[in-house]
DNA sequence: TTGATATATTCCTATATTGGAATATAATAT
DNA sequence: ATATTATATTCCAATATAGGAATATATCAA
């Protein structure tokens, strides 16, 4: 298989810089396509096809009015990515924290867990049948 | 041009399920391999190719050990990811949020904003060139 | 109707992946 | 030295891009 098509998730989505700037750039206004042509510099069927990506995964809303269509940014979908990096907090918070973590790894370690050796044996053989 | 490399930039890196499965596994403990490949149930070269994804991209750190390469979570470099979806994070909050971006927006409209109609032929004219 | 404007879509190409299979490498045990 | 274990790498195939060029579609204006 290759790899995710990009319409399919949010993560996906918002992998591709462009489009980030996009989302940056539609946050707080609606904008006609042609608006994030001009202000992103790039070529208007491209933009076409991210904003295409940003509609299918939720991330824009658009509104038509006359022969333009203005896009705005729907950030709802954000919340899934926002609430996942957050439960890695710890690693940027404070000095104190990441030596925290540090030391708990390192007791763990030493407490003689033995990393899993010996309960490896009954998965991997069911996988290799 | 294809899509960005996934090595390149965290966004890339998380943007694969698999990926962030292992970085949430990895996220406690330091474990060999072998561990993630028996509880994700993945393939070993699979989990080595992701983890080398994750290494190049500094989401993991490893440590030598006899055989084993034990693997851990360094979820430093996902505070950027979790930054920049902050910014929108007015869309998820409050009802009351929500219905604020969208009056501001709606005033800006009616306000007589343009949308840039005249504002484009300069930027235009110089990509047209 | 005809023309102009705003945007979307299609076709093409180059490239980056992912998974799978097979194999290579490294470290340890016998 | 040889076998075994743990992990990495290579080669392959299938697919999902992203960008560029050209074109289609839709709406409005004269």
């Amino acid at each position: 298989m290759a790899r995710a098509a990009t319409t399919s998730d949010v993560f996906n989505a918002i992998a591709e810089p462009r489009r980030r700037e996009i989302l940056e750039y539609l946050d707080t206004d609606e904008r006609p396509v042609n608006d994030v042509v001009e202000a992103l510099e790039l070529d208007q069927p491209s933009v076409s096809k991210h904003l295409g990506v940003l509609k299918q995964v939720g991330l824009v809303r658009v509104r038509q009015v006359g022969r333009q269509r203005l896009y705005s940014t729907n950030g709802n979908g954000l919340q899934k990515v926002h609430d996942w990096t957050k439960q890695f907090e710890r690693f940027w918070d404070s000095q104190l924290e990441r030596l925290k973590v540090y030391a708990e790894r390192k007791a763990r370690a030493e407490r003689g867990d033995k990393q899993g050796t010996q309960r490896r044996s009954d998965a991997r053989r069911k996988r290799e049948r």
